[in-house]
DNA sequence: GCAGAAATGGAGCGGACACTCCAATATGTA
DNA sequence: TACATATTGGAGTGTCCGCTCCATTTCTGC
């Protein structure tokens, strides 16, 4: 399906449109009307490029869940602080995203062992990402110290991305900062100068 | 409406199947048919009693809140360690209040504004509950350091509470303590009997 | 025990939804 | 250009769902 130019510039087009309801209307209240609507399209030429409704919910959460995970290529060098920050902009930055990839781990993974079970794998990957740049950041720490650590400091994490998709107000970015060991003395006269290791850190 | 005996124990019937399926299939799987089947009843009876379906989803969305909100009449003497405790339960406790409540909260508080209003609302007294605890922790604290330590510590407790409902095997309590202030060493030795101030708290 | 009101079950209605079908048209290939 | 095949829109289909209607039964105060 989709072998022409045309066919793949509409498959592209109803799962922008997916991925836009998604955000906006949430899981449930993505109807095929809507999407054919929003994409300019008949519901005979959606399915001759989907399965199915679903299919095409299931493409886009695909796809936002992968801009979620731990980039499995990155070379283990990220420190704390990029993996917060990265973090935070996840959340602050594309929104929509955000939005979608909580609908799906809160309001589906409650529900639908499957989901919850898949929600929880990429999870277990962040949280050894994570305990390993605390362990880089404290060499002397032991492994389920530094897991425990990465545990708590995702959970707040997560819980101040909810607050800020809730509250359009909320400083997530400063709060988020409070979680990071405090910093060497001789760091602190760096000021304006300070950069992050890395300019966008997978994740 | 419901004036009888017979009548006030079907609309407990019907809100006891409500809250149980909500719990089970989650917000938006819950039809009219499971509840009246749950509940034994005809669709007639269901609506003597009820002005719609949205109407007993919303009383038992009500109820779950409700118990998740701080007690308006604390006498705000709870300790910390109570407050973590009393959240921690609420979350493996009371598991089928804290799904519908997480639901609530994410499902359809990232859509509907209403909702966000409300969650962010209940959200923000917990948040001056904890500032609270924290001052009489430590007395030295100023009023925005308070808070801002409410709020990390609330955001990690939703967020261990996530992965707690997520997957069943996690130990929630053990993390969530993790949150507290370090003990003062006179304490340590007393073991078994330590006791929390307040048997239940109110949270 | 009687009367009036409340409660009950379930057939059926109207509408929304995901999806099918197909005639008409556009596209790429040789 | 001619052909095969992909693409398109939208009317139509079956299903499910929330809700209404109403004849019948049950309840309770007097």
């Amino acid at each position: 399906m989709a072998r022409y130019r045309v066919g793949i510039e509409t498959r592209e087009r109803i799962l922008a449109a997916t991925r836009r309801l998604l955000g906006e209307v949430g899981m449930e209240g993505v109807t095929l009307k809507a999407i054919t609507d929003q994409a300019s399209v008949g519901a005979g030429s959606f399915y001759n490029l989907f399965d199915s409704k679903e299919a095409a919910v299931f493409e886009v959460v695909r796809e936002a869940l992968e801009s979620v995970d731990p980039d499995p290529a990155g070379e283990g060098n990220d420190t704390l602080a990029d993996l917060v920050d990265a973090f935070v902009l996840f959340v602050t930055g594309s929104t929509p995203v955000a939005r979608i990839y909580l609908q799906l781990a809160v309001g589906r993974g409650l529900t639908d062992p499957v989901i919850a079970a898949r929600v929880l794998r990429s999870h277990r990957r962040r949280v050894e990402r994570f305990a390993d740049a605390w362990r880089r950041e404290e060499p002397g720490l032991d492994a389920p110290e530094a897991e425990a650590r990465a545990q708590t400091m995702l959970a707040a994490l997560t819980g101040l991305g909810l607050t800020a998709l809730l509250d359009p107000g909320f400083d997530m970015r400063a709060h988020a900062h409070r979680l990071l060991p405090p910093q060497p003395a001789t760091s602190v006269s760096a000021g304006a100068g300070r950069r992050r290791r890395s300019a966008h850190a997978s994740q």
